[in-house]
DNA sequence: CCAGGTTACATACCTTTGGTATGGAAGTGA
DNA sequence: TCACTTCCATACCAAAGGTATGTAACCTGG
């Protein structure tokens, strides 16, 4: 069977990038090995290095794929709703959803600040998540105020982070997420 | 010289979490060596191995320092203030302030996390910076409201940990301190 | 169609490093 | 003084990240 480079590359490095985000998100980042990454993608490491820069470099692939879902399903929420403030509530209630994804919160929330460093991070959030978040609070916010929207944005985000965490940590994550979006949304100018 | 037990692991210990602090908060957990540490406290591997219980041990110990420390600063901070939203206020510039610390930012807010884990992370920090936090706002909180306390301090932290961050990576911290302190107050309810 | 070159991947190997086992030196208690 | 414990160094093992090399699959110009 004949298949294209682009085929079996393409292939490869989706087998690779799914097997990591399974085994990086269960595992976390330090107690994944490339050998089983490549094992379970049903190949050797030699087919990892060859495709990804190093471990790292396989590793900030599956973040950034994390990052493109968030961002979609952010966009998403926010489209159906016309009202900025009623946009802005569902993103939030997406995000925090989406938290309940243990694979999401260990790939995204805990190990991408320790293995890629926090500036890395943010600005490829800032080119998903952040970037979407950024244009919702934008439309609510005043250009005369005192206040810096950048500055903003981003300690938003970091309660928005904490919030997935503490939600999903709680007995009933079903029952907390109410309350805890209710802070949230506060905090980011939304509450009354 | 005869030394007593207790003087010589005392030393020790004291020698091996300097040098660790100063190890992980350049260099990183991933890439700090065991033997790294024991060599810049002048001694080998065993005694760091008899002392603690691992390197994510030696790790917690650093971390569980930090915490010491941060929650000795921000009760200081709070203690000079008599009325209860000036002390929050200043709790929070002392939290920002000790975040232009690197090693405080690489221990506690990059690699904490990730190496212990979160759940491990927030029991030793509601011992230590965030018990002072929380104590704080309880005074500002009247009890008939509908929020959650307990929630609305931890998105605050998390809130407070993005600008400490987002504060040391600016190019003039001194400069950007205020702006950042002010919406962190704004987001604490300290607003106007 | 086919030969040279490139891409894709496997295998063998090196090095670092976390952890353990063992041995000896320093201190302690009777 | 002599057993016993604590402290720390040394020697060793196994796992894992990374590299070098070999080989098979594809592509391209003639």
């Amino acid at each position: 069977m004949r298949r294209t480079q682009a085929e079996r590359s393409g292939a490869t490095t989706a087998q690779l990038l799914d097997a990591a985000r399974e085994l990086f998100g269960r595992d976390g980042y330090a107690a994944t090995s490339i050998d089983a990454v490549a094992a379970e993608a049903g190949m050797t490491k030699g087919a990892a290095y060859h495709h990804f820069p190093g471990k790292a470099g396989l590793f900030r692939a599956v973040f950034v794929v994390q990052q493109e879902r968030m961002a979609a399903a952010l966009e998403a929420a926010a489209a159906a709703e016309p009202d900025p403030r009623a946009a802005l509530r569902a993103g939030c209630l997406t995000f925090l959803e989406r938290c309940l994804d243990p694979d999401f919160r260990r790939i995204v929330l805990l190990d991408g600040p320790s293995v890629l460093g926090w500036e890395t991070v943010r600005a490829i959030e800032y080119a998903h998540t952040l970037r979407v978040l950024r244009a919702g609070m934008t439309v609510l916010h005043e250009p005369d105020g005192d206040g810096d929207l950048t500055a903003r944005c981003q300690l938003a985000f970091g309660a928005l982070c904490e919030a997935g965490m503490m939600l999903a940590r709680s007995d009933d994550p079903a029952r907390a997420l109410p309350v805890v979006a209710a802070e949230a949304e506060r905090l980011l100018g939304l509450g009354r």
